[in-house]
DNA sequence: CTGAAAGCGCTTACAG
DNA sequence: CTGAAAGCGCTTACAG
């Protein structure tokens, strides 16, 4: 191992010289660190992250915390990962993956054993047990996702409440007046995932604002359940001409089943939903929708958290909620 | 910040003590190992991961490398890190998540500023430009999928060929003598995904012995082109009574494109294919067929890995091929 | 069974 | 513009 002590010795200056030509920290003579640079290519040297974090009390290590429930999509949170990773890289900083099932233990592992400078919080519960371990911890976090209590919290999530308002307004202009709504499965609902009821409730409450009728039902997240419950469904209500679907399961085998039922969209039910864009690349979704946008959500809750991490008293608390942007795809009438 | 100094002085004893205490690396009498763990617990005293890891060489983190490619199926790269990130932490380790662009790169950084103890590889190419920076680490490393050069590397991989050669046997068996094979698109054969070749090539030589004619196709990766592509496979060759599908977008999408054309399985047409065994949760995947196993290769490239960061000259390299199995589900006739 | 001390490889006030 | 030295928080031979 080459280490700043080497460089010293072979540049013929001190190791506090190299170390400030590395950090840019005080001016030196341009002809020392042009010695120093070209010691360092010569001797292949590299930080040792360890040694730096050990004397900086600074990782430039982002934890990622993420449970993998069974009624996740994999689409979704694999595109989460990848823009917070992508996102905290452009900063700077790593990613340190944490898939465990105890979440609060593990925040309490990482952060008090000074692994990471903040942690990204995804798929945030009503009342998410892991909130506890992370007031404790010295170091900021940030929230993808809605809690209960947001106080000293920097919280960035989709605008569920407008995004149901504005789909909801949208079959209402063209016409619809009883319409079903197929929701997050209801364990979803039950371990506390706000998303859910935030949309379905605003959804109703709008739509008895516009006289509208809507059957509001839990969706499924696994198949074949999924197919089936979208069948139960759309037999139950076969007077309705418009359905809002808030699953995205549900959602990427929508057009299978209605190709299976003969039905055609809109000629024989208006379509609406909510997933992100680049869903149609995996999955044929030709629907108006409100994109979710996990890249633009994850990237900035990692700029915030990095926020934090450079200035800790750097103003109040935020709460985020990303706007609502209807993209139509013509699945309406 | 509590350090081992605030423990040592609590109990009285000096801070080697506590630090083998810690380690379990020298006997401790009973009473002070008892008054040392109940300081460290009233102090809520944690091992500095840094210092740790200069005083010792040892990080207990893991790189990992990934590149989200066009052509990459979502779930299953979830799956692979879901799959690796578990293992790592039963063994004691954390995950870094890398997803730069610039792999070589990426590689350099991290091992060279010892942020890792080793690095698992995935989708590594016929002749991936990783390699060289891996084999100047100092870390030892695993790879999931075949290099052109195997010398000195831990590789892990399905055995595509063994699965290639199972599914022509079992259409034969069936009386089918005309069939149509899906492969990788051509980009995945021109990056080097040896798995597309190796697959194809070893189906092609299987049917030739067997006198059966095979009509090899690239498949798609993205939709709308997956259904595209897959219509116009299936139309130029109305004749063939049997299909393998070797491309997961392409198989998730089967299903409403066999639909659409009014084809049942496995009355019209026999379909296997080869995908992770819980795509079935996320898709209707009614399918005979290998199953890959992501899950098992992340464990088994996990596990070796640590073998050799624990024993770094344990032992020769591997080249692991998982065997294949075929899970009938009726699919064929 | 336990302690004093060197060392891991950095950074950064303190001095000049 | 540069250097000598303390300190970050551990681990581990060396001694007893």
């Amino acid at each position: 191992m080459v280490n700043i002590a080497d460089v010293a010795k072979a540049v013929g200056v001190s190791r506090s010289t190299v170390s400030y030509a590395l950090s840019g920290n005080r001016p030196i003579s341009r002809e020392t660190r042009e010695r120093i640079d070209a010691a360092i290519a010569d001797l292949g040297f590299t930080v040792n992250a360890g040694a730096r974090a050990l004397a900086t009390s600074q990782t430039m290590v982002l934890g990622l915390l993420l449970q993998f429930h069974d009624d996740e999509f994999p689409p979704a949170m694999l595109q989460y990962i990848l823009a917070i990773t992508t996102a905290a890289r452009e900063l700077g900083y790593d990613i340190l993956m944490i898939t465990d099932d105890h979440g609060a233990e593990a925040i309490q592992r990482i952060t008090s054993s000074n692994m990471v400078d903040g942690v990204v919080l995804l798929d945030v519960t009503h009342e998410d047990p892991r909130l506890p371990a992370l007031m404790k911890a010295r170091q900021p976090a940030a929230l993808v996702g809605l809690p209960r209590d947001t106080d000293e919290l920097d919280v960035f999530d989709l605008d569920f409440e407008g995004a149901a308002r504005l789909l909801v307004d949208h079959l209402h202009d063209l016409g619809h007046r009883e319409i079903v709504l197929v929701s997050p499965p209801r364990h979803v609902f039950d371990r506390g995932g706000a998303y859910a009821w935030r949309f379905r409730d605003a959804a109703l409450e709008r739509a008895a604002q516009h006289g509208l009728t809507v059957h509001a039902h839990y969706g499924e997240s696994q198949q074949p359940a999924v197919e089936r419950s979208l069948n139960a469904i759309l037999d139950a209500h076969a007077q309705a001409t418009g359905v809002i679907v808030h699953n995205d399961a549900s959602i990427a085998a929508l057009p299978a089943v209605l190709r299976e039922r003969g039905t055609v969209v809109p000629r024989d039910l208006s379509v609406v939903s909510l997933y992100p864009r680049n869903f149609g690349r995996t999955f044929l979704l030709p629907y108006t929708a409100v994109e979710t946008s996990p890249d633009g959500l994850g990237r900035e809750a990692v700029q915030q958290l990095v926020r934090r991490i450079v200035a800790p008293q750097g103003g109040p608390s935020v709460v985020r909620f990303i706007e609502p942007e209807l993209t139509d795809r013509g699945s309406t009438a």
